[in-house]
DNA sequence: TTAGGGTTAG
């Protein structure tokens, strides 16, 4: 374990710092050295030769022998070691298969310190190992190593195969940059000595998918059709399980129809997905159908499987079923991973039970390495829910002693955590503490900052934070705007806040119900009822639905600036539209009633909203 | 011996 956090640690960092000098980390003279092993090895005797020959074929047969069974790095590195001992070395594609084998275990920074090993042996490396190569540095979101990787491809005198290309935009596309993607696909249709093939395809139906647009995604696999492109099981689970994210259950299930009538057998993970898409609509029934049909064609439930139906019920809110999941699985001898406990602690938080949450997390520490960044952050953000904000704190602190990456995601949770609390000097400070270690605050930071200014009436910070975004050119969008015009009334800049309101579309945006919502409430703060009930007016007109917060902020408004006959129309309306009464509301309405200034004709309509 | 598919957090 050690070595291979070794090798971990020097891994990326020792290829990059040769290649930035325009020499990635080969053997200066690898070619040089493996003809001196290979003469030195010849010039041995004959008799010595055939029995080394001999001894070393049966070392290398029995190393590949072990190749099926290796399920950890450990074990491949152990192979590995062992084969770099041997003289002279076995072929170069046995050491690939072992590179592949890690690679496939997602150890990527491994696989490149292997390399340098390699390297250093004197091996020279083929397209295979460079694409292997290209696709680790890819997944490490170093796409400027994964270039000289491809400089160094051409160096050699070979040229990139299918492989190189399709790896290079799986690359881009993991990492969001489509356009790069496409540009590489353009240049390969273009020289034409390298055309896509069917994983060339499959790898830009993932990027579609990724991106939300299953509808091109859907075009592509037409335009596969047409080009006679086999059509394989990995495309269809690929649309088929983003549908299914995106609730559209009916195209997922069409879909697998047609799969299904092409002969193309569904798998574990087709009906993983499906499941999954059946769950987050609450179909229930169809979800147990759909388990029931898999399990009679011989597919079984995986815990992947199992984790989809733990994190599906807790977010229904269906704990105790989740439990039950859980349970059903350890009597099946099936281990859940840290995805099916954090789901499950997830589904606790959600619910506010916080002390089951922490024995689940317990449980996950005691069972050694099971906690990741996940884990962390579902349960800080638990214990921000609940305003538990030093338990939080101290979970947060706690990542760095474990050696876990307190990522954006984190950050922003602990930093809205402490704006919930109006502790507006500890978010900054993280806020500070994050551009001071290079995790730049994004987006989401600096909204959740400028929303904890404004609710703290520190507006002057706000709006400096806020023209800090418009200097970063950060993507403004109407949420922020939002934020800010709450701000503003909150601090009783009625004007400004109208101001900003009325200027939006100029911006190009378009208010959404919060937008309106929050302009409404300024209003009313301002006793400018009825302008907030021409806005009313003005969002249905607009064709945006006001929601149960609109009827609520407008009738609380009406309410508090006495207007009560006005307030007796809108709750009416409120009721016609199916929302009722929040708390706050009730109160005042209840305030009224003991005050005897309702009407008593209306106490039936007022008994319906509440 | 290389490239494309499923689960958790703001």
């Amino acid at each position: 374990m050690l070595k291979m956090m070794m090798r971990t640690n020097a891994a990326a960092s020792s290829y990059c710092s040769s290649s930035s000098r325009g020499m990635p980390c080969l053997h200066p003279n690898s070619t040089v050295v493996f003809v001196n092993n290979y003469f030195a090895f010849f010039s041995r005797s004959q008799a010595s030769k055939a029995k080394n020959s001999r001894r070393r074929r049966t070392q290398i047969d029995q190393l590949a022998k072990d190749f099926p069974k290796i399920t950890n790095v450990e074990d491949a590195l152990n192979v590995f070691d062992r084969m770099l001992q041997l003289r002279p070395l076995p072929p170069l594609f046995r050491f690939t298969q072992v590179l592949c084998l890690v690679a496939r275990l997602k150890q990527y920074s491994t696989v490149i310190s292997s390399y340098n090993q390699m390297a250093v042996s004197g091996m020279v490396p083929d397209v295979y190992v460079l694409n292997i190569l290209i696709n680790c540095f890819c997944h490490l979101n170093q796409m400027g190593s994964s270039f000289s990787v491809l400089g160094k491809l051409f160096k050699l005198g070979f040229e990139p195969s299918v492989s190189t290309v399709n790896t290079l935009i799986n690359g881009f596309l993991l990492k969001n940059r489509v356009v790069e993607a496409a540009g590489i696909f353009n240049k390969m249709i273009k020289a034409g000595n390298c055309q896509p093939n069917a994983i060339t395809f499959g790898t830009l139906v993932k990027g579609l998918c990724m991106k939300g647009n299953n509808g091109a995604a859907i075009q592509l696999l037409r335009k596969m059709e047409e080009r006679a492109f086999k059509i394989d099981l990995i495309v269809y689970n690929t649309i088929i399980n983003s549908l299914c994210k995106d609730t559209l259950l009916v195209d997922a299930l069409n879909l697998f129809s047609e799969m299904i009538s092409r002969g193309i057998a569904a798998d574990v993970r087709t009906y993983t997905a499906l499941i999954q898409g059946a769950c987050k609509l609450g179909k229930w029934k169809e979800a147990t159908r759909l388990l029931k049909e898999m399990e009679s064609k011989n597919i079984f439930p995986n815990v992947h499987s199992f984790t989809v139906l733990v994190d599906t019920l807790c977010k229904e809110g269906m704990v105790v079923e989740a439990e039950g999941v859980v349970e059903m699985m350890i009597q099946r001898d099936m281990e859940p991973n840290v995805v099916t406990y954090s789901s499950l602690m997830n589904g606790y938080c959600l619910q506010g039970e916080m002390d089951k949450a922490k024995k689940v997390f317990e449980l996950m520490l005691s069972k050694g390495s099971m906690v990741n960044g996940f884990s962390y952050a579902i349960l800080i953000n638990g214990y921000c829910n609940q305003k538990k904000i030093d338990e939080a704190r101290m979970l947060f602190l706690d990542m760095s002693r474990m050696g876990l990456i307190q990522d954006n995601i984190i950050c922003n949770i602990i930093v809205d955590g402490f704006c919930k609390v109006g502790r507006i000097q500890d978010a900054q400070k993280v806020f500070f503490e994050m551009q001071t270690s290079g995790q730049l605050p994004d987006v989401i930071t600096y909204t959740v900052l400028l929303d904890g200014l404004c609710k703290n009436r520190q507006l002057s910070k706000a709006m400096q934070l806020f023209r800090e975004m418009e200097g970063k050119k950060l993507d403004i969008d109407i949420k922020i705007y939002s934020i800010l015009i709450n701000g503003l009334c909150i601090a009783g800049k009625i004007k400004s806040a109208r101001d900003l309101f009325c200027g939006l579309s100029s911006k190009g945006l378009q208010p959404d119900v919060v937008t309106y919502n929050v302009m409404i409430n300024g209003l009313c703060l301002g006793g400018l009822t009825s302008e907030a009930e021409e806005l009313l007016i003005e969002m249905e007109e607009k064709g945006c639905s006001p929601n149960d917060r609109t009827y609520n902020t407008i009738i609380r408004g009406l309410i508090n600036n006495n207007d009560t006959s006005r307030a007796m129309v809108l709750i009416r309306q409120m009721v016609e539209k199916g929302f009722s009464a929040d708390a706050s509301t009730m109160e005042l309405i209840v305030n009224l009633l003991c005050k005897d200034e309702v009407d008593p004709a209306l106490l039936p309509l007022i008994r319906k909203s509440l």
